[in-house]
DNA sequence: TATTGTTATACTCTATAACTATA
DNA sequence: TATAGTTATAGAGTATAACAATA
């Protein structure tokens, strides 16, 4: 929705799009602001071979040492079995290790490397850098206030099937 | 995340995960909203079955008919061979026909016919209880400023490269 | 019985290259 | 040559059922 309104130059048949807001759907421009930024954090995190949701595990396990993958799940917010995938991949390249809970061995604690945690500091740098040149502009306290607006969005979630 | 702290009844083995705010990250804020809303909406509009993105392509055919399908893909932010299978879906069901220009005979005149008009208002009605419902209890000034911080994002959109 | 992690699978959304028919 | 729509395809995120090992 670059162009607001109509183009000079369309001939009479072609509708020019009405701007900005869907009628009654501000979920669309949730949508539209996230693509944005998950192809834009993307492209930054590249150089790292992490995407969003590998960065978000990492930085949750290096900051949440002994992490199950179930609490890590539900930090998350996604199902267990698309965690494991996650993990996998992060384990592989050695950036976090799954130890065996004593306690429960059914369970595994998630713990970063020395790779991992530096790895993660270096991606945090750039991250920042990245949020900074996606949220140039914008008032700090509007931005506070559009991520509370985004919590309640989430804890009004519809639960009843 | 919804249980922000620990839990009293964890293993020590177990770290709890700190809460909210994942360090230098609004973006997943943003996705996990997005994420409650389109799951939300999804169920709402199963009974007309749309899809958030079929809901959308509707919606923006009926209130701008003539609209050309590159348009139509420019407003909604998606790429045009995505589009194409949105299309042939509403067309299918005959909701939309695809008109073509006369003075272009490349492109096409999208236009929603009687039903497609008739189960847009339905849906329309549904979606504003959805919203009302994920919404409740927002500020609508906070919800308001919640909208233009996502089109500033969306704004500063990365594009080089 | 219930839970942790896992496998397999299916569906949706997104992105790109290459084609056709028109301009 | 450029544009509108199309085809084919690949990648990523999400969701569910069912299983083994353990509680």
């Amino acid at each position: 929705m670059k162009k607001p309104l109509s183009e000079p130059d369309l001939p009479m048949e072609a509708a020019s799009v009405s701007d900005g807001t869907l009628r009654s759907l501000h979920g669309y421009q949730i949508k539209r602001a996230f693509n944005v930024i998950q192809s834009d954090l993307n492209r930054t995190l590249k150089p790292f071979k992490l995407r969003m949701i590998t960065y978000t595990a990492l930085i949750l396990i290096v900051d949440n040492p002994g992490l199950r993958q179930s609490q890590l799940a539900e930090a998350m917010d996604i199902e267990r079995p698309n965690l494991v995938v996650i993990i996998d991949e992060l384990e592989r390249r050695d950036l976090i290790l799954r130890d065996r809970l004593p306690s429960d061995r059914r369970a595994y604690a998630l713990k970063a490397t020395l790779a991992g945690r530096r790895l993660c500091e270096k991606a945090v740098a750039a991250v920042q850098a990245h949020e900074e040149r996606l949220l140039k502009g914008i008032n700090p306290d509007a931005l506070r206030t559009a991520m509370k607006v985004m919590q309640l969005i989430e804890a009004n979630r519809h639960r009843e099937t």
